[in-house]
RNA sequence: GGUCCCGUGGUCAAGCGGUUAAGACAUCGCCCUUUCACGGCGGUAACAUGGGUUCGAAUCCCGUCGGGAUCACCA
């Protein structure tokens, strides 16, 4: 067959050469070793924390190499598109600290770079030269079959072709068409896509190297995969090699999801006499399920698929990109440690250090870092990252503290601020209020229905404690002198007034000195665990102290 | 079902033929201490399994089991 005639006859209004197409986009001259990388999302609604863990490792890669990271949108399949989904992922890359250094830049239409368009629904005129020029040397073909309607119809033929124990094989009837019926069909105005001509064999493998996960064999490709649909938008198979071929793309950094159709994407540069990127197939970030077993984390089921969730929750950028990092190469907290000051940019990051496992997301260990992290702020930071996360994600707590700014700063110094060890105790802004709630609200905790006081010790001894201690507390008395007042009342209750005397016989005392205090402790803050209790009470005042012990006097006596 | 990937403590993981099998989170205990916390010290806890190869296997090979991915005119 006249492959040359059949390209033209499918393809007649479209001039463009593959040749020129390559002619348009010359080498980028940039320095050796630099890597071009890229982040290529597609717009369906928001940004999964995987596409986050990609990226960032497309911004290590361009980072560490000198090299460009880029962003191109993949918007080909419109049925599945959200508005404005490109953008939010734009932001979302943005906020976390991933501005990519070319390409799509936010609002639509807007781009920099000068390999684009960086949207593929705006780059059919390359596919289609590409297709085109695969027709003309006999590596594809039309194919007049009716595509299958929706997932649903998929998934009903993939389980009949399961039960018949076969391979699903897309041996394609229209493969052998002459040129003489594919022209009858084109005259009866039937519509067609466009097919690889698969030359694998399935018998056959060759050698691959993964930048992740070493040297592997691959089983060459079978598969008359579909290049160009029959709107002529192309599925990601070609959209990626004909974009990466491009803009230059020098390492495809991509989830493990791909590995099983890297095959036919190799043969489609093969085919077209192309050198292919290198490539690196990522782990999947996964999560624990209710049954013990392990799956990718689902944007259905799954909150924390979505990159905003950690937004929401207020856990610094920092804490959410150093859990990560440490996902990517692990010994990554060792050197965290080691450089308590340095950017997580100045980490030794390898690639070939990203292990094969998928692995768990874990709160716990995100929780770490995340203390860690906080741990580094000033009171002044924390403040005003809680002020601004909570303007928009807690209405009320905001209202409670935007003209407070003194007050939290001195409350967030406590434990912080002239301490050997910094206070570890928050991870994220989202838990502030719970865990400070008795310094912004006038304490009417104690009227709540379900509020138990809970000292852990006898209640009469617990008001008689409390009301001896209210005659004694000033909120002018030095540290010392507060807690000498502390001390001297504990005889008084048999508490032993130091630790060690109380642990020598732990039986011959009522209880301690720190049973004396965790009576005020609960008192003023409601519960059992707050930072330097001195500080708490001088900070609330006198006036309120009273009325705190009162109301917890009162409400014992009922 | 076919193909591919992956199995080291509860979780993340070092390990690359000879290790007392690191470290971190979690957990437990002790110390410090006016509570909680922070910090320090220590403990519990792992090579999925069965066969090989080898003087020697967590490491190499094969089988089994378990988990995951993929098999669209979706990305």
């Amino acid at each position: 067959m006249d492959y040359k005639k059949l390209a033209d006859l499918l393809f007649k209004d479209y001039d463009l050469t593959y040749e020129n197409c390559l002619k348009t986009f010359p080498d980028r001259s940039l320095p050796k070793g630099a890597e071009v990388v890229r982040i290529a999302p597609s717009p369906t609604g928001y940004l999964h924390i995987g596409s986050v863990y990609g990226a960032f490792i497309d911004k290590l890669i361009a980072y560490h190499s000198g090299g460009i990271f880029y962003m191109r949108l993949e918007d080909t399949d419109s049925k599945r598109e959200v508005e404005n989904a490109g953008d939010i992922a734009y932001d979302m890359l943005s906020t976390f600290g991933l501005k990519p250094d070319e390409g799509y830049t936010g609002d639509g239409k807007a781009q920099k770079g000068s390999y684009g368009d960086y949207v593929q629904s705006r780059r059919k005129k390359y596919y289609i030269a590409f297709a085109k020029h695969l027709v003309s040397i006999g590596r594809a073909y039309p194919c007049f079959c009716k595509s299958l309607d929706g997932i649903d119809e998929i998934k009903k033929r993939r389980q009949e072709e399961i039960e018949k124990t076969c391979d699903i094989e897309e041996k394609d009837k229209c493969r052998n068409l002459t040129f003489e019926q594919i022209e009858e069909n084109l005259k009866r105005g039937m519509s067609f896509a466009i097919r690889l001509k698969s030359m694998g064999d399935e018998n056959k493998v060759f050698k691959f190297y993964d930048e992740i996960k070493g040297e592997r064999e691959i089983r060459e490709n079978t598969k008359d995969i579909v290049l160009l649909k029959s709107d002529f938008t192309p599925p990601y198979a070609l959209a990626h090699v004909v974009d990466d071929t491009l803009m230059h793309t020098t390492i495809v950094v991509r989830g493990e999801e791909w590995y099983s159709s890297l095959a036919s994407h190799l043969e489609i540069f093969k085919a077209l006499g192309l050198n292919p990127p290198k490539y690196a197939h990522t782990p999947v970030v996964c999560k624990m399920d209710e049954n013990g077993n392990k799956r990718k984390l689902s944007k259905r089921k799954d909150p924390e698929a979505d990159a905003r969730f950690f937004i929401e929750q207020g856990y610094p950028i920092d804490s959410v990109m150093e859990y990560l990092l440490n996902l990517i190469n692990s010994d990554y907290e060792d050197w965290r440690k080691v450089n308590p000051d340095k950017s997580y940019y100045d980490f030794p990051f390898k690639v070939s250090k990203i292990g094969s496992n998928n692995p768990i997301f874990d709160f716990q260990k995100l929780n770490d870092f995340s203390k860690q992290v906080i741990s580094r702020f000033t009171a002044e930071q924390i403040f005003s990252s809680v002020k601004d996360w909570a303007e928009t994600y807690d209405k009320q707590f905001f209202d409670k503290i935007k003209d407070k700014k003194d007050f939290c700063v001195k409350l967030f110094s406590i434990d912080r601020v002239n301490v050997k060890n910094v206070r570890k105790d928050i991870s994220r802004w989202g838990e502030v209020y719970s865990l400070y709630d008795y310094m912004f609200d006038n304490l009417n905790l104690k009227t709540l229905p379900d509020y138990e006081f809970d000292s852990g010790l006898d209640k009469n001894l617990t008001i008689k404690f409390l009301q001896e201690y209210k005659t004694l507390y000033s909120s002018s008395d030095e540290k010392d002198t507060w807690f000498d007042k502390i001390r001297n009342l504990c005889p008084k209750f048999n508490f032993a007034s130091n630790m060690k005397d109380y642990k020598k016989s732990p039986d011959s005392f009522a209880g301690s000195i720190a049973d004396a205090s965790s009576i005020i402790r609960v008192a003023i803050t409601t519960r059992k665990n707050s930072p330097d209790l001195y500080y708490i009470m001088n900070l609330l005042g006198q006036d309120e102290i009273i009325s705190r012990i009162d109301k917890t006097i009162d409400l014992l006596s009922r």
